[in-house]
DNA sequence: TTACTTATATATAAATTTTATTGAATAATA
DNA sequence: TATTATTCAATAAAATTTATATATAAGTAA
C-alpha cells in the first residue's frame, strides 16, 4: 500500500488535464492504465483525491491539498535525477589534508577548484598524517594529501612535489651562509613534539649538532612567525609556509651550508577506489596546481 | 530508466548500515534483490553511487550528494502520505458566499472552524449568488452560502436560515410604530440595481408605495451605514448586517406595521459530489453555527 | 419537451507483458 | 573457511493492455 512515483506522476498529469483519456494519450498508456493507477493512489491514502463531476476528475478537498504538498516533492525529485543523470561535475568530494598542507596549499587548490567546477562541493579535512590515513581507508575521506611517507598495503601514493626546510629568522646581518653549527647557539623554536616538521629538522641536524638551544615550542606555524619577529630567534619552517614572510622582507633565509632538509608530498587514496569522474578531475586538478605552486616558490 | 521510491528506500538503507544482507533482512527481501534494486539506481544516475570497499558500501563523493539531496524529500513523502492515511482531517475546503453572507456571517464561522479543525485550509471565495452557483457546478467551490434562491438540477440545496430585512434609520424620534407609506418620501438610501437586497426590498414594497424617494444609491453595506449616520435617511437592510450598530444605539429599526421582507439563506452542492469526512464536517459546522449567529440576532 | 441515438468518457475484469524478487551458483575478501 | 556481494535463470508480483460495461452530453426524432 505505497505511494509510487509513477502513481504520483500519473496524478498530477490528470489534476493537469482533468481527464483520464487525454493523459493516457500524452503518457503513451492505455486509459484503464491512468483509472486503475488513480485509484491505487486513492486507496493507498485511504480517501477519494476527486469528484467525478461529469466526463472530468477534479480535485476534491482532499486531493488539492495533497496536490499542493505533493507536486513540489515530485519536481524535485525529477530535478535531482535529471541533474546527476546530465552534470557529471555534480558530487561532494572530501579532501583530507595535513598541517602545512592544509594551511598553505589547499585553500589555493580548492577555491580554484570551487571556481572551476562550481557543481562540486569540496570538503576539506584537516588532521596529521595517521588521521588522514585512517580516514582514507575508512572511506570517510576520498583523497589525502599528506607530508609523511605512507606504507600501507590499502592505500595508493602518488608522489606530488617535494618541500623544502630553511632556516629562517629576522635578524638582518645574517645573510651571508655559515654552517649549521655555528648557530645552533641561537634562540630556536620549534614545533611541538610529534610534529612532522619537527622530527624532519632534528632528524637532518643529529649527526652535525650536539645541542640545539631551544628557546620556545608552539604548536602552530603562524605562531612561530610572529614570534620570529623578535630578532636573534631562529626556527626551521617549510619554504611555502614563509614564503611571503621572505617576500615581504619580514623574515630571511639564512644559507646553511650542507644543509638539505626536504621532504615529499603525497596524495593518497584507497586501494580499488573506484574514480569517477569527478574523483580523476579533482585529483588530477590538484596535482597540477600543486606542482605549479611548489615550483613557483 | 525512472527511478522509483522503493529504489531510493533501499538505497537509504544501504547507506545506512552499509551491508546489504543487513538491509535485505530488515527489508524481509533477498540480498540479491537488495543488491539488483541499488544496480538499477546507479545505472538510472548512470555512475556508482557507492565504493565497494571490502565487504561493505560506503557512498562516493557522488553518492554522497546524492544521498543528502534525496533523503530529505523522501522523508517528506513519506510524510505526506501517513498524513494523509491517518488525518482524516487533513484538506482545503473551498466555500463560496455571496455578498451579506460572506461580509456578515461567514468569517465567524470560518475563523471558529479552522480553531477546531487546523488542519484544515478554509478558502473562502466571495460572488453574487450566480457566481457561487457556477463555482460550485464547475467545481471550483466545494460548498456555497447564498441569499437567493437556486433551482438547478444540478445543485442540491439545504435551507439554513432566514434573513429578515429591516428598516433602519439615525433618526430617534421615529421609534414609534408606523405604516410603510407614511415614510416613503424619506430620504431613502439602496443597494445598486442587481443587488439581491435591493430587489427583495422594492418588491417587499411594491404594492404598498406609489413612490420611493430614492436619495442615493451605494454598492457596498457599510457605506450605507456610514451615510447613514446624516439623520433623516433611510435604508432596508439585512437585519445581521446592522445588528452591531443597532446594539450600540447607532442606528434604529423602524417598527413599520405589516411590513414583513424575508428571505432564506441556502447552502448548496453539486449533485454527486463525493461527501468526504471533511465535507460532511465542515457543513454540519457550518449549518449549526450559522443557525445560532441568526437566531441570536 | 421526452425518448432515443451517437459520441465520448470513466470503470472494471481478464489476459498479458513487464518488472521485481528469489534461489542457486560464482566471485571476492577477511 | 566463513562471510558477503554479484550474477543469472526461474518465478512471483505488479503494471499495463485489451475488451467490455457503464455513465454522461449532445444531437435527433417523436
Amino acid at each position: 500500500m505505497d505511494i509510487t512515483l509513477r502513481q504520483i506522476e500519473i496524478f498530477l498529469n490528470v489534476v493537469e488535464t482533468g481527464h483520464l483519456t487525454q493523459v493516457s494519450k500524452d503518457m503513451n498508456l492505455s486509459q484503464s492504465a491512468i483509472s486503475m493507477s488513480i485509484k491505487e493512489l486513492e486507496s493507498s491514502i485511504g480517501r477519494p483525491l476527486f469528484d467525478r463531476i461529469n466526463k472530468r476528475l477534479t480535485l476534491n478537498e482532499v486531493g488539492r491539498s495533497f496536490h499542493s504538498e505533493i507536486k513540489p516533492l515530485f519536481k524535485k525529485i525529477l530535478d535531482i535525477q535529471t541533474e546527476f543523470q546530465n552534470s557529471p561535475n555534480k558530487g561532494n568530494i572530501r579532501v583530507g589534508a595535513s598541517t602545512t598542507i592544509v594551511d598553505y596549499i589547499m585553500p589555493q587548490i580548492v577555491s580554484s577548484y570551487m571556481e572551476k567546477y562550481p557543481e562540486v562541493k569540496v570538503n576539506l579535512k584537516n588532521g596529521n598524517t595517521q588521521d588522514i590515513i585512517e580516514g582514507v581507508k575508512e572511506g570517510i575521506i576520498d583523497v589525502g594529501f599528506v607530508e609523511g611517507n605512507v606504507n600501507d598495503h590499502e592505500i595508493i601514493k602518488e608522489k606530488v612535489g617535494v618541500d623544502e626546510l630553511i632556516i629562517v629568522t629576522a635578524e638582518e646581518e645574517l645573510r651571508h651562509s655559515c654552517f649549521i653549527d655555528s648557530i645552533a647557539g641561537k634562540k630556536w623554536i620549534l614545533r611541538e613534539k610529534g610534529s612532522g616538521t619537527r622530527d624532519i629538522f632534528l632528524n637532518c641536524i643529529k649527526d652535525k649538532i650536539e645541542k640545539l638551544n631551544v628557546f620556545m615550542e608552539l604548536s602552530h606555524t603562524e605562531s612561530i612567525k610572529s614570534v620570529l619577529q623578535n630578532k636573534t630567534t631562529y626556527a626551521c619552517l617549510s619554504k611555502i609556509a614563509v614564503d611571503r614572510e621572505i617576500k615581504d622582507g619580514k623574515l630571511f633565509q639564512v644559507n646553511v651550508k650542507k644543509f638539505d632538509c626536504k621532504r615529499e608530498f603525497f596524495m593518497i587514496y584507497r586501494k580499488n577506489k573506484f574514480k569517477s569522474d569527478l574523483f580523476d578531475k579533482f585529483t588530477f586538478f590538484a596535482k597540477k596546481m600543486m606542482s605549479e605552486i611548489l615550483e613557483a616558490k
